[in-house]
DNA sequence: CTGTTAGCGCCTTCAC
DNA sequence: GTGAAGGCGCTAACAG
């Protein structure tokens, strides 16, 4: 059996009060009682019970990072940046993968929110929509990543998804291309993300008075390399193939990679490729990939700063944070 | 403030030992009293406090898994097929970051195992030794993946990376590779990992009668792409270049593929290339990566399964647990 | 500054 | 089959 706060009490013949000052450094503990105390915690070898901490003090120091895959290289480098600040500030981030799907998303949403296991959660969500989200009751507080699912009453972290797509389609334009497609996404109204980026490249080619017909955006069920094959054998085929192709993630630009050399094009020489996420894999690809970089490294801090605020019982209303990205030209759309 | 089990309770009229019975889906518990407690569930729309049960029953349902670092791509999928797996078995995973620092996985593993939030622990560790592993005490069952760190007492599921890795070089020595050069990891008495595949390296050379001269072994801090490039442009450096490299990891294979095409050599025709782990990330490369390929979803379910008879008390002496293996042999090394 | 008391929400003996 | 009590380990009141 675990050794409690009690035994370490009995040993050194002191309150439990007394070892509870001492393990959660309380200010007013007399010397002596330190000495004693520390002295039989280190003997019993004392670790306190969290679970009991936890429902004692209504709070766990511990919340949900709930992503829809955890194999995303963007997911993972997200995750990542948020464990490290998490850890820096004294919190537990217990990562969860909802696989996308909006009823798991759920689920898991609601447990989390409700079973106290937490104190926050950071949603980043792909397949849940406003509609679903509004109707979660939130007893712990909620931060969204990524887009905003509609007007949802939820703060919220991303970057201006359309601003970026537009700079990221103009640097296709500033250097010489004229047939831009773009690929990813079901610009179904739940994706939230590919209506954003969709936007911004149909804005960019307006205000060059380049075309923006339709058959120049190739949908993909997903975002992962394997869904790029069958779109940019689409864009191919047509009389009037593309010159540059904007991805909306950067596997799937790399996944285009990879079926544009099967094709026999060259990029940049044949075709540009310009991708979305700056995943670190996207710097060691031949051609290494142009990208727009998110600033993950702000996205973790920013949520994780919103998300304690609520937990310390913040009553603003809710926010969209914006934060900044950089768009990084590589080989696969500057060198000739 | 949440619904409590008692808050049910006084809603129909009857003791919190009744709803609890409801709850838990204890055998005998009548008709009636089923629909009165059911109706009072879902009115309040009640979720039980896993905190107070955890407490109560001393077990909460919940696993941890620590991983060196997320963003490996090996990890991250590693970690994809627990979660899959744990949650068919009802269990929830916490995902840690170690950061691969042997200090920091100590404290989260001190933590985890001590603190009682969770039942079990999965442990991949890179720099944690057998030594440093011994000391820890463990209040909950610890199963380590990966190789084992040494003769610790803990169950251990992984692959046989001996023979694994003497598979991949026979297959550069079959496809006619002469002079094979390895990349990867320290050797260090810490870093199991590459000590069995530098093993499994040596011995197909011996068994070939080929030259396993040190100067053909470039050693990496880490097994990350960006720690390809030295490695390469040193063993490309001697007089007497390889005409093959076996990288200890897909991500260290994909660093060599990027620097071998910066240095002009083109693979496989120039030279080959395989690595290790079977990321998905490999199967886009251009060219496609020749790999070794663990049974990723084999190692998930014989480490949860162990885990999980542990939990229940199994008293078995700790086993070492082999899982299958895959050679994939695809561009990288078989097209000309 | 320290000891005593109570209770966080739940489950599980023990009776009925 | 169901009700009443007790306690998992901890900390927040309230004395003293």
């Amino acid at each position: 059996m675990a050794v409690t706060l009690r035994d370490v009490a009995a040993l050194a013949g002191v309150s439990p009060r007394s070892v509870s000052n001492v393990v959660n450094d309380f200010r007013y503990v007399s010397p002596a009682m330190q000495a004693k105390v520390r002295a039989a915690l280190d003997e019993l070898d004392y670790k306190p019970n969290l679970l009991a901490r936890g429902l004692r003090q209504g709070r766990t120091g511990t919340i949900a990072l709930l992503l829809p895959e955890i194999t995303v290289a963007y997911f993972s480098e997200l995750a990542h940046e948020i464990v490290e600040r998490a850890s820096q500030l004294g919190i537990t981030v217990m990562i969860d993968e909802t696989s996308g799907a909006p009823n798991r998303e759920l689920a898991l949403l609601e447990v989390a929110m409700r079973s106290s296991w937490v104190d926050g959660v950071l949603l980043s969500t792909l397949g849940l929509n406003g509609a679903a989200l509004a109707g979660v009751k939130s007893d712990v507080p909620v931060v969204l990543l990524g887009e905003r699912t509609a007007k949802s009453a939820l703060d919220h972290v991303g970057i201006d998804n359309v601003r970026a797509s537009r700079d990221a389609v103009q640097h296709l334009i500033d250097s010489g291309r004229h047939r831009i497609a773009a690929i990813g996404g079901s610009h179904a109204p739940s994706d939230m993300t590919s209506r954003l980026r969709l936007k911004g490249y149909r804005a960019a080619l307006r205000a060059a008075g380049l075309p923006t017909e339709d058959y120049l955006y190739a949908r993909t069920p997903k975002y992962r390399r394997g869904d790029a094959a069958v779109a940019v054998r689409a864009l191919l085929a047509h009389p009037e193939p593309p010159d540059a192709l904007f991805c909306f993630s950067d596997e799937l630009a790399i996944g285009s990679l990879r079926e544009l050399y099967e094709q026999g094009l060259r990029v940049p020489s044949d075709i540009s490729v310009v991708g979305f996420d700056d995943i670190e894999e996207s710097r060691f690809t031949t051609p290494s990939l142009t990208s727009i970089s998110p600033d993950k490294h702000q996205i973790a801090s920013t949520a994780l700063e919103t998300l304690m605020a609520r937990i310390a019982g913040s009553d603003l209303r809710p926010r969209a944070l914006q934060v900044g990205y950089q768009l990084l030209a590589r080989e696969s759309s500057t060198r000739q």
